[in-house]
DNA sequence: ATGAAAGCGCTAACAG
DNA sequence: CTGTTAGCGCTTTCAT
């Protein structure tokens, strides 16, 4: 193949004609004549001839590059959503720089920093259940956040949390429990309280008086989930007969705790986890939880940005139904 | 903040010097004095200034970006990868451009036009267990391959998927077992034939005859595998005191399988996976599995594109060692 | 130690 | 329908 690499002046050389045509062509502008359409095609074929983004962009003043934040790409449900997002926006002729921040303000930072450098038109920030306090302002840049609320106004899209903790509650009031824990991490997010506040309607909806113990507050990694709830059963024993977790690797660790001191799920207790990861249909037995659609999630956040960064839309924010699985667990 | 977004010209303007001094501040390049640097210092922090990197990759023929193609983004194992390499890459200032290829041979071509367009300076490809046959010459952009051997000459960087083969087989048969099944994905790939023989060393060595019988054949996916083991079960019976299983997801798979049929793991079969992702360590019991280093397989792959780029390598094979997590399942 | 100026590849306004 | 040309922001050579 061909070593040297072609640029427009050398396609115009070759196709005879000028660079402004071959710029028309190659953006379906109009303004040639077929036959130097076919000519001019025909030339950029041959040389395997690719536009020069960086001169596109800086001619422009448009990168089409957009930029997105995720705390931790290795989590299943954020790089679901970063999948979509790539597609949607390679659709729409977008590149997508994906930015892991390890959730270190350091790293975000630097990533914050390459991103304008990069002059991208616009960046989505996912910042999940482990919010970071990020700084808002200082940014002439669009942003929408997908998961959590800013403290100014701006574009954000969200699960429908508290449906979420409805459908959890009332599927486990449904199958008899009375006695329901609500599993939940430390860390006070937006997605946690509007969990609650929808699991607190399922009971009040079914006459079920909510107990103060219930709230069972941890570090939501695999072993703090673990010991907390290992803990709770050797206090107070298994004083419930249902537990809602506010996500599904809490909903695990629980679940294996309760194994451990030969407590049956579902038989004895029966478990509602959330996010629907594919770690819940693959543990045993397999976990009933809430859905979010990351997909939805997705090319809401998308949708919104790109209308934003054209200025259709100012500040709104989107709300993603969710739904309920059931599996083994219930 | 300031709306307007400064450039060079308007740096140099505020500190009273060239755009050359200013450039050359910015990149210490040395050839001014204390005074106009911190002069120039100031300016530029005064005003935000960020550097346009469409503007210098023009100028300089060089982009700082790199592009890494993986099948799946949302596989932990690839997805620590690029977490890794990301990290690398920033370190050396480079941008990563991660494209999930979603192992679509037409999103990965849109991939790898977009790449170019972006004047990556090289690609790195992650091919994983699924590998597409992918064209790999007409190519003038340096290239790393990870996990995949590809058929002309490159730059490829693997774990000693041989050694963990060995390792696995090792620790059944240190364990007592005798009869060993080898668990693997149907396709034929150079990973998958490594830990065979691998496998295969380890029995000789304790002087055990391998079965044909014992090499199961699966599609890998989740539900495949708890058939093909369901199964098997069904037809032979319990024959085999230990499995191998070529990644983990089919380990658990199998390990399901097997406490469906009330077969005690580990007390009756015993499990070796491969990979170490999260999932192993926790589902119940927790697997005995092959850890890949995925942050040396970053590194190497880097550190081989980067001399790539400066014409310090010409090709290379890069072995990653592997070790043996000895967990509940053996 | 510093500045002037050319030019990277492309687009778009203007001229014809 | 097509061409000419200025200029996007930056680096770098060559002068001074």
């Amino acid at each position: 193949m061909e070593q040297h690499k072609y640029n427009i002046i050398d396609i115009a050389r070759l196709a005879q004609v000028s660079t402004a045509t071959v710029s028309r062509v190659l953006h379906e502008k109009g303004g040639y004549s077929k036959e130097t359409e076919t000519r001019v095609r025909r030339v950029i074929a041959e040389c395997g001839f690719q536009l020069n983004k960086n001169a596109q962009g800086l001619r422009t003043q448009k990168s089409r590059n957009i930029g997105v934040i995720v705390p931790d790409i290795t989590n299943e449900f954020f790089a679901r959503i970063i999948r979509y997002l790539e597609l949607f926006f390679l659709k729409h002729q977008y590149s997508v720089l994906i930015c892991d921040s390890h959730e270190d303000i350091e790293i975000e930072q630097l990533h914050i920093r390459n991103l304008k450098e990069q002059q991208v038109e616009g960046i989505i920030y996912i910042s999940g259940r482990n919010a970071n306090p990020i700084q808002e302002s200082a940014f002439s840049i669009p942003i929408v956040y997908i998961d959590r609320k800013p403290e100014d106004v701006h574009i954000f899209v969200h699960s429908d949390n508290r449906q979420g903790g409805y459908l959890a509650a009332r599927e486990l009031i449904e199958k008899q429990c009375r006695s329901i824990l609500f599993l939940r991490d430390q860390k006070k997010a937006s997605t946690i309280r509007q969990r609650r506040s929808g699991y607190l309607e399922a009971l009040e909806e079914a006459g079920i008086a909510f107990q103060e113990s219930w709230e069972i507050m941890t570090k939501s990694d695999y072993a703090s989930v673990f010991k907390t709830v290992t803990n709770l059963l050797m206090q107070k024993g298994c004083f419930f007969d249902g537990v809602f977790a506010t996500n599904d690797n809490m909903a695990l660790a629980c679940l294996h705790a309760l194994h451990a001191q030969h407590i049956q799920v579902p038989d004895q207790v029966k478990i509602v986890g959330f996010d629907n990861v594919s770690i819940s249909q693959f543990c045993h037995p397999a976990l009933t939880t809430i859905t979010q659609n990351t997909e939805l999630m997705a090319e809401a956040a998308g949708d919104a940005l790109l209308k934003r960064i054209h200025h259709e839309l100012d500040k709104q924010e989107f709300i993603i139904p969710v739904s309920l699985c059931v599996r083994e667990s219930t």
